[in-house]
DNA sequence: TGACAAAGTGAACATTTGTTTACTATAATG
DNA sequence: CATTATAGTAAACAAATGTTCACTTTGTCA
């Protein structure tokens, strides 16, 4: 039954484990461990689960959400063959140590379609590339914006004909870089 | 020592679960089961790790980032004091077992900070209500725009003055609503 | 220096773990 | 129908689990 695998899904989102399988015995209602063997053994050649000796866990099979296929006006969404498996979470944190998030307020960089309330994911670091989005301080006030390097100046701009560039007067200090940004709609 | 936490996320990253406490043995150079113990115990206390009936499992705060207070020119970043820790995957997908990702190409939503390459979470479902982005087939064809209802009839519209609104000849069939947006820099 | 807490050792122990074996019930198939 | 795979039961077992106790080492701070 599939619905033995839903199981297991609810029974990690709240516990943010796997049942052991005494556990399982509950969650399926059966009687017998091997039943529990068995129905393990065959998620673990569909490549949801993996065993290392004797422990078992989760793939990221297991967690991810498939990912179709380009959309375009027209065209259709790709085969269940060709289908990818993607953690949010992985695919946008590349090194979950040195990263926090943020909270946007404003619409400077409305251009680069980052808007107010979208939250951005960013990496901490002191040096950048021209272009990049950066969490800095410019004259002691913070700022989210795109660093502009001319030589060895450099300077913020926003995303947003509204507002003018910013030059330091006296020092601008880089924090860390946003690498990804999310939207929640409603 | 809190390279030891680091490891365990290493160890997390890389087998999707927590090492056993003769495991932890080998990843802390320890030779006690009681030094990994009273270790363990203090991380329980500090809200990272949780136990119910002698299993050890992970808390959000676990795999969580610290989300900052909101940043404006000239505000500064709120204290680590009011910290809140945010999962991604927790946060942009409400219901794993109907979502799915797909990969956006074109420019037609541009308006609300869709852009070609980004990956929207949709919820798959039949209906939606006006104003939600879906994911829709009108008349055979697929397509990711705005929908808008007047009275009974229903139409499609992009987020780009350069396409015009579509009106469904035959039918308008409604696949799933897009509940987020991310979108990776570099 | 001395006192005291924190961190680690080592051994012992009841429970629980995943696995195995042998057997039965159920379902599917030709 | 008989046959054969599939799903489940029941009991037994070695190995590993988390916990506890008594003790030692290390570090801290007055």
């Amino acid at each position: 039954m599939n619905d033995r695998l839903a199981r297991l899904k609810n029974f990690y989102k709240k516990h943010k484990r796997l049942p052991s399988y005494s556990e399982m015995l509950k969650l399926f209602n059966l009687s017998s461990k091997n039943a529990v063997f068995k129905i393990i053994q065959k998620l673990v050649e569909s490549g949801l689960f993996k065993k290392e000796n004797n422990k078992l866990a989760p793939t990221s099979k297991f967690f991810a959400l498939p990912l179709l296929g380009v959309v375009k006006a027209g065209f259709p969404i790709l085969a269940e063959e060709n289908r990818d498996y993607l953690t949010l979470d992985e695919y946008l944190i590349e090194d979950p140590q040195s990263s926090f998030l943020l909270k946007v307020s404003g619409d400077s960089l409305i251009g680069l379609g980052i808007f107010d309330g979208d939250i951005v994911i960013i990496e901490r670091k002191r040096l950048a590339t021209s272009g990049d989005i950066v969490l800095a301080q410019i004259d002691r006030e913070w700022a989210l914006k795109i660093l502009k390097k001319d030589g060895i100046k450099a300077h913020l701009e926003s995303a947003n004909p509204k507002y003018p560039p910013f030059y330091p007067k006296q020092e601008l200090q880089i924090f860390g870089v946003v690498k990804a940004v999310v939207r929640k709609f409603n």
